[in-house]
DNA sequence: GTAATTAGTAAACCTGGTTGACCAATCAGT
DNA sequence: ACTGATTGGTCAACCAGGTTTACTAATTAC
């Protein structure tokens, strides 16, 4: 007999399995080896807060606000990484020829080299965790947690 | 027709399906509504990074030393964080009888009401996550996330 | 018994933010 | 055209959640 004992026991395994944990650990894992890669990559200097500027960076540039409105960052905070990011070389600031009070953050060139280097990392650690569980399922999770995401998006979560 | 333009487009479409984000994405949706309904369940002083304790405690209690090697964190940060929650009354240290150093962190009555309230929340909101998308795609996707996170550990990621 | 190890704490520091105060440029209403 | 309110951005002070360094006390290995 496996004395696996009391319903202490059964709760510990179903705390386990919650949808919570799942994500968190995901999380956590895709990150913190996408930014080894990166770094091995030779981007050593790319930490995962960068992410908050560099993932909303379009052509032509965006405005400092703009950024910390779609980031969720207060624009303060962005401003600071922004500055950081400048002094990395990856992105520059150019003053908004529509509004004297604004500037546009755009990538540098090494900053492109840069973006383009960690999109290729993640794209291929993404197609390494579909692989470990198959094409199939994997797909399936991808396009479960998307619909997953836009309900809870519609539902004001 | 619409104009979707060019080659850049099609990138930003590709990067929104890329596993790390929707990871990420859902986590956090899910911590933040968790929080929020703890707090509401009448424990406003619980915070997210009580996790890193309060998830370990098991019956007759743990060391710190302990705490801090399952939850990835140092022994003095989860020292401070025990301090803190012995201030707000959900937990308590004794000392380890059979070693003169160390001391046993466990939950008093008041946390183990606290940890009893937080468990019942995120198990509702586990279970709405899996209704919105339907119980069979659900659990599915339930499944498949907990054999990759296997899959990675074996793999050491 | 002594040396090395382990449990825990304290202090100083770092990162990734926040809030509050402010200036300069723009916009809205008259 | 003027004034008041709004918006874009920065600076400084602070805060949370950690880390590193340095240390003491108890235990274990020989």
């Amino acid at each position: 007999m496996s004395h696996s004992n009391n319903e202490a026991d059964a709760m510990r395994q179903r705390r386990r399995r919650v949808l919570g944990r799942l994500f968190v650990r995901a999380a956590r894992v895709f990150q913190e080896e996408a930014v080894q890669r990166i770094h091995a990559a030779g981007y050593a200097e790319f930490k995962l807060a960068d992410n908050a500027v560099l993932v909303h960076l379009e052509e032509g540039g965006n405005r400092i606000s703009e950024l910390a409105r779609r980031s969720g960052i207060t624009k303060q905070g962005i401003s600071k990484l922004v500055h950081d990011l400048e002094r990395r070389g990856w992105v520059t600031k150019v003053p908004d020829p529509t509004d004297g009070r604004a500037q546009l953050v755009q990538y540098t060139e090494e900053g492109q080299r840069m973006l383009h280097g960690a999109v290729t990392v993640v794209e291929a650690l993404d197609a390494e965790m579909i692989e470990l569980v198959g094409a199939e399922r994997g797909e399936q999770m991808r396009e479960t947690l998307m619909e997953l995401l836009e309900k809870l998006d519609e539902q004001g979560f």
